[in-house]
DNA sequence: GCCAAAGTTCGGAAATTTCTGAAGTCTTCC
DNA sequence: GGAAGACTTCAGAAATTTCCGAACTTTGGC
């Protein structure tokens, strides 16, 4: 029964990496990564876990791979390719909302280069720049604490390598 | 023809939006509100400047009300309602993510809940969940800054230097 | 070298989202 | 208090997204 409430929990959280700007499916098969027993899953665990066609997995796992959610393991000779969650998973996917900061930054400023100083748009989209700039700047700084609570105070020197 | 740039910015901005979650008609109204060179628009401002119709602005600006990012001016006993930007459009925008934050924590922990500790996927979940704590931990920071910023030195006593 | 299983690609169907247009409600002005 | 303009609502059309399934390619085993 808990088993169930598992897999519920799974489709709730595929739900939300959904809203969060993820693909349906692949915010499906990310959520199979999280949840699964296994240290590491095929293509067919994903199809078979989540019922749809091989074809549709080999695309979310394509878009997967492509964001740095989730690794290929240097197959030991294999039939099937295995794949599981990178460890710093969170924090990429947290840092992929960096590019949209950066094309509202970049809207922005396109439109203050083509607004009079003191045009009402001016203002407004001086407000708007500094917000993202302000954003842009304290970004890499909460992920580098993350890093370090991750670490916990070893030497200052550089940090051990999240395999 | 700089004023062809300006919205062509302002179309690329309502593109940046939709990838941040806001739907399609109101990601294009924001746009608006924040190009304009009045300092308030109508209804029927937008519907001219967008091309579209009354109804599809009338939903768009109910939703962008109703998340906080513009507001209704008092108005002065006129025919048109007028509705202008708010000031901490952006910063309330931003926080909107909180809720994606919490809904995966809460899907993290449901699954911790429900898997043995020592279980792969129980170690998963947990390294998630620690994650997203941490955000939730950060953010309101992150914004308490950004208020600061806003309201120079005050009587702090520290001169206040920003990069 | 050949077979079989695994993975990829892509055209088209299905489902979902999004917008419009028209009818209805409310408000202001005279 | 009547008329006209502004706004709302909603059913259906249009457009977009999403997924499957079948054909194709690649890889590993013998």
């Amino acid at each position: 029964m808990s088993d169930k409430e598992r897999w519920q929990a799974a489709e709730r959280l595929a739900l939300a990496l959904t809203e969060g700007g993820l693909q349906r499916m692949s915010a499906r098969a990310l959520a199979v990564f999280l949840f699964t027993d296994a240290e590491t899953v095929t293509m067919g665990d994903i199809a078979d876990r989540l019922g749809v066609s091989a074809g549709s997995v080999s695309g979310a796992v394509k878009a997967l791979l492509s964001v740095g959610l989730i690794e290929r393991l240097p197959a030991p000779g294999s039939r099937r390719e295995h794949y599981r969650l990178r460890d710093n998973a969170w924090p990429t996917l947290f840092s992929t909302q960096n590019t949209v900061v950066r094309v509202m930054l970049q809207a922005a400023e396109t439109g203050i280069a083509t607004t009079a100083s003191g045009d009402p748009a001016h203002e407004r989209l001086m407000r708007m720049r500094d917000f993202y700039q302000f954003l842009l700047r304290e970004l890499p700084g909460l992920l580098q604490r993350w890093e370090q609570e991750q670490h916990p105070a070893r030497h200052s020197g550089r940090g051990t390598q999240p395999a």
